[in-house]
DNA sequence: TAAGTAACATACCAACCGGTATGCATGTGG
DNA sequence: CCACATGCATACCGGTTGGTATGTTACTTA
């Protein structure tokens, strides 16, 4: 009758049931996510969670993959990759969500972080799936630094590498801060000095040479 | 017969399920621990448990209140708040747990910043509970800037609270990053770069005034 | 058109969960 | 010496968990 072709329905289904267990691992955790209220929220049964995925550690894994991992590369990791100017991006990007981020956005707090936290020490398989994304983020990040260094505009003795993990990590921290104090305000506070943080590795202007600045 | 005083006796009862309760919670959050297996590892019974502490939830503030916090005042927040230099006295303990923990003290991550991250969504008590000792970290960690201030060890133009606040969040991501990669060597280049972060905020030796620095 | 498979729904399962009600010692105050 | 409370142990409970086995339907392919 109707049959949109019925392969595309059942990507569809299966893309439900992603997006159902995403909001559901985003604010109960993984592990104290249910599968039954996946299946509530979706109107399905479990035959159909269990025909699309083999177990819910796979379909946790996948929902890291292709939810929250492509949501980053999408904001954030893909745009800095193609940047010209990747330092003057990276700014932006943190001034908009300073800017744009409400309360309502920490009651839950950063995907990413919340399965760091919880599943990293738990089962080994999501720690490389998250550190996956986290090593990119990184990389990306460092590759940022290094071409403001050509540019100029990041001093030569910054240490790349770790300036990129710090900065990664402290914003990851911005966010735990946020989300426990559920406040913007914390976070857009937080941010700042991270923002300075990154302001703080540039050249200095007017005078000559001041400080031996980042480690060794 | 033997008697060291049953009240003595109970109290330490009470003292090994915290203790028990404290370890389990660390290896598996506190929604996934289990009170079997809490009790198993101190071969009491539920009877024990609950006479002590009328639910998990109560179990697991009393983890908050009087493990966590209490460690946490022990090693850092009265020696900050007792320093005659608390600039010194930051930087030395920071230089300490970046020298000597290792790697195994990541596998399981900062207990502090494990529960932040699971409960201060999921539970209003424990967000509360939680944000007292996140709360008197920054507090102390602002005095001892603010200290610095006076001593001429910190610029003016510092905004002390929300370097307090950053300091305290990068920390913690350091921590997260650390759990993550579970090595060391990411929390020293991590927790190096905090140092230096705080660094930053001394005055400028040598030239004149350089840089607004810190926000607003 | 017949056989087969993809895409689900339904019903069921053992294991585990936190919590409770009861039993039973051992002191302790009157 | 007795009543009573403290400090546990034992047994049990309903509810929920992830997972499975068995339909049933619709569509594809030969």
């Amino acid at each position: 009758m109707y049959s949109p072709t019925p392969l595309a329905m059942a990507d569809l289904t299966r893309e439900k049931i992603l997006q159902a267990a995403a909001a559901e691992i985003h604010r109960q955790g993984f592990q104290a996510a249910s599968i039954a209220h996946i299946l509530a929220s979706t109107g399905l049964t479990k035959g159909a969670l269990y025909h699309h995925f083999p177990s819910k550690q796979a379909l946790g894994l996948a929902v890291v993959d292709e939810v929250v991992r492509t949501g980053f590369e999408e904001r954030l990791l893909n745009p800095l990759r193609e940047a010209d100017e990747p330092l003057d991006t990276l700014l932006a990007y943190m001034d908009r969500r300073i800017r744009d981020l409400s309360d309502d956005a920490f009651e839950l707090g950063c995907p990413l972080n919340n399965l760091v936290q919880e599943m990293s020490s738990v089962d080994d398989e999501f720690k490389t799936h998250l550190d996956h994304i986290l090593q990119a983020w990184q990389a990306v990040t460092e590759q940022a630094l290094i071409k403001g260094q050509s540019q100029d505009r990041i001093r030569q003795d910054v240490d790349c590498e770790a300036a990129a993990l710090f900065i990664v990590s402290a914003w990851e921290g911005c966010w735990g801060m946020a989300k426990n104090r559920q406040s913007a305000r914390t976070f857009r506070l937080c941010m700042a000095q991270l923002r300075q943080f990154v302001l703080s590795l540039a050249p200095v202007m007017n005078s000559s040479r001041v400080q031996p600045a980042t480690r060794r």
